[in-house]
DNA sequence: TTGTAGGCGTTATCAA
DNA sequence: TTGATAACGCCTACAA
């Protein structure tokens, strides 16, 4: 590997480095002979500069670092496909890190990124996430950051996520107008944000078609585990047992869907079932399972823009809000291909 | 951002810079004392080296590029998995781009990634690659590659990829020994390695069973597209139809389900279904599925260790060879959640 | 045992 | 208009 530099090219042109560097970024006060020379010198040996000794010199990197809890994830893999075009685009480059859905795990990580010197961070936390507090210490030193999905209202950092309330209002809204008076709900961790949120909107949408919420309806499942299966079989045996469930996750919306095949339960004749999810695979084993949709690509590229404005901020920024990017409903009924996708308004 | 550097050490505790770094590298020329004393303040005041710096001096980024056609894909965010593993244990950083399926972009990101002075690459190539002379030429000058998965005979480079040919003549001689006899191949573009491979155990276990190779049951869709429907329904079709469908591809296969579900095809009663994927949902799924499954996490880790490897090789180092890792069918049967796990044997 | 000087590739400041 | 020098943070040969 040679790897060509300014003082080669200073050598081979009998011009020293200070002016190679610039001609080559075009300063005015090099003559137009010599720009020429060293322009078309550089092409022809195909200089590049180090971006590592820029790095060096300017105290910046150009990579973001990018936390997620798992890769292996449909959600997070199209939230890093939005952050990717937005990050080239802008120069930068994206170095990616998995928290496994682990707390300590998620505090070693940031660090990691941090002493790589990386020049922003786009997080969501770990299921197990409880305390902020590091990175509230990491954002007070004045070090970018950008919340996504898996949020922290004690951080007063830009926060990018789904209408989570939204959507599960509406997805519950749609079961019940449907005639499903017993809608189960499994939902994530209780203390995820996304969770919390969208709980309340399956609340609200049952009080305000008055229906009673009953807790034995209600269930959380841990994330990175294969807990579902009892879980459904439980609710199941209710009797009388749910009529329709909204599920906070694909995966969950995937493990009730095993079971109800399992069980020979005819979806949605029997049970309706309605995910709140992103699976691209959804789309095609549709129908029955209607899903309401995250903009995970958007997600992903609203908040690198918010980073990365962060990052080159010179002036004055506004000051940190919560963005809140709405979500699509897409029924899928049991006959044929009907298929009908809403979109959503933003809720307050 | 403060950042502490050996210099501010050695200011505060009167030393040498020198000094300072031999001391917490643990040179055997300081006194135990001074290393002491260095160790002490660097923990305390949270001493981190700068890994810019240390690149710069050691013409190193230690950081691996990966060069995938697209990120949201399930097996391609299962062998970054496994390559993140491999690589944050031997202290590596893993940036991940993507060519979009596309020849040009390809170049550019290599390209890219070169100029970003990655230590070495991981790359699985797009489905357009026809050429890979560009690689070829990095290649010659010394710089470590390693592909995956979409590989090159052209390359003399470590390859790393599923046992294609064994995956699919498994697949096809489990569909032949449950009855069936026109079995439909759904492949990817033809040019491609793992194509030419599973088109191949296709082939060889018809013929070792004495069944004909009817072209007309063979079809190929180019990826990245939804093109899928209409061939499916072409073959449903014919007279008589197939009897089963035999995909090279997750995407395929699903398609496949979903024209088969909206005929109201009974799976597998009918017509029986196996893809070659490595779809995690389709074990949520399952019935009726089978499927012929990738190693992807142990390619993503097989690959990253063949390539650090070769990055770190101070001595002469093995030819390059080709890596095959078995796949495993799992058949899964309609009725109940009767399944089996095969683990096939690497063909030869 | 510790310090000095030089260099990795680049740019900025100052001098010529 | 161009060149010499210093600096970014670190390491290491050489000197003391």
């Amino acid at each position: 590997m040679d790897a060509i530099t300014i003082k080669d090219i200073g050598r081979a042109l009998n011009l020293s480095t200070s002016t190679v560097s610039r001609a080559l970024r075009g300063s005015y006060e090099i003559s137009p002979e010599t720009k020429r020379l060293v322009m078309e010198y550089a092409e022809r040996v195909n200089y590049r500069p180090n971006p590592i000794a820029l790095s060096l010199k300017e105290n910046r990197s150009r990579v973001l670092g990018v936390i997620v809890p798992q890769i292996a994830n449909n959600f997070f893999s199209q939230v890093i496909n939005g952050i990717e075009a937005i990050a080239y685009n802008r120069g930068y480059h994206v170095i990616i890190m998995q928290s496994h859905e682990n707390y300590e795990r998620e505090i070693i990580t940031v660090q990691q990124a941090v002493d790589r010197k990386v020049d922003g961070l786009l997080i969501s936390l770990s299921s197990q996430t409880h305390d902020v507090s590091y990175l509230k210490a990491l954002h007070e030193k004045n070090f970018p950051i950008v919340l996504f999905d898996r949020v922290s209202s004690e951080l007063d950092t830009p926060q990018i996520i789904a209408d989570n309330y939204g959507g599960a209002f509406a997805a519950t809204e749609h079961l019940i107008q449907n005639g499903r008076r017993r809608i189960a709900h499994i939902g994530i961790p209780t203390y995820l944000s996304i969770t919390k949120e969208r709980l309340a909107g399956y609340r609200d949408a049952l009080q305000q078609y008055e229906l009673p919420y009953d807790e034995t309806l209600i269930r959380h499942v841990n994330l990175g585990q294969h807990e579902v299966d009892p879980i459904v079989d439980d609710l199941l045996n209710q009797t009388p047992p749910p009529d329709a469930f909204f599920t906070a996750s694909d995966r969950v919306a995937l493990g009730c869907m095993a079971v109800l095949r399992r069980r020979g339960v005819a979806i949605p004749e029997q049970v309706a079932l309605i995910g709140f999810t992103n699976v691209m695979v959804a789309d095609l084993l549709a129908p029955p399972m209607s899903t309401v949709e995250q903009p995970a690509q958007e997600i992903g590229q609203l908040a690198a823009e918010q980073l990365i404005e962060r990052i080159e901020a010179k002036r004055q920024l506004p000051p940190a809000t919560t963005h809140k990017l709405p979500t699509r409903l897409i029924v899928r009924e049991s006959s044929g291909l009907s298929q009908l996708t809403q979109n959503l308004p933003a809720s307050a």
